[in-house]
DNA sequence: TTGACAATTGAATAAATATTCAACTATAAT
DNA sequence: ATTATAGTTGAATATTTATTCAATTGTCAA
């Protein structure tokens, strides 16, 4: 009867540790926040654009040559970056020019890079 | 013509710039870890787990009721968890017991954290 | 060896998201 | 004003990925 404040189809379960796991853990809205923030970098064009960005100032066609990729389609990631500001950007005549907004994704990469190494 | 080393639909390409950036660029492989390196924690489910193992070693049903969700869920996650190396696991009778295996990602969600306070 | 239960797995479904395509806006030059 | 070009945007498509469902495996106890 008391079992029924788990909503699992086992009897075994560790009541103190999940009782004990669910004091300590973080908010629904937390979790949200953190994911989203990873998820920036979980994909492959987005990365790179960081990366490109985190070098060189540049225009939205500069970074599809980078990239070989279409304008559109950067210019997407770019919207869903600056929605973030993660980046920020000038306008200077017909060209618009990027630029990382955020200093953490430096440390981020770093963090990212030493594990990859660190894996082998 | 030799524009055409570019693919894309502009002609005001700031070509050092480019190149530049071509030349320091890390290869797809690289670029394709770190995105996968970052997916793993870009899922709300998955972060969860992961903070939950960093506090207890917990079976498969302990995690379940933590999250509240179905077992098979948790199972198919911690699978790919697995898959990547982030948790082990160790059987004890009917139960399997998770835990952390990579040391990285308490760094990981420390600079996560940080950054969604620091932001406000 | 049979039954019960924790966990895993594959296939199907559902949901989220990246890219393409076409139309549109903004700016500059003629 | 007209034309050309950089960039943006919305809708459609394609792709990826999370969850569900049903069936199966592994272990223990009777």
């Amino acid at each position: 009867m008391s079992k029924n404040e788990f909503i699992c189809d086992c009897n075994i379960i560790h009541e103190a540790t999940v009782k004990q796991t669910l004091k300590i853990m973080p908010n629904e809205d937390t979790f949200n926040k953190i994911a989203e923030f990873f998820k920036i970098m979980g994909d492959t064009t987005r990365t790179k654009i960081l990366f490109a960005l985190d070098a060189n100032e540049m225009c939205v066609c500069d970074i599809a040559n980078v990239l070989n990729m279409s304008k559109s389609s950067i210019s997407h990631q770019l919207g869903t970056l600056r929605r973030m500001d993660i980046v920020k950007c000038r306008r200077q005549g017909k060209e618009v020019y990027y630029t990382l907004n955020d200093e953490h994704i430096k440390q981020v990469f770093e963090v990212a890079l030493e594990h990859i190494e660190h894996k082998n």
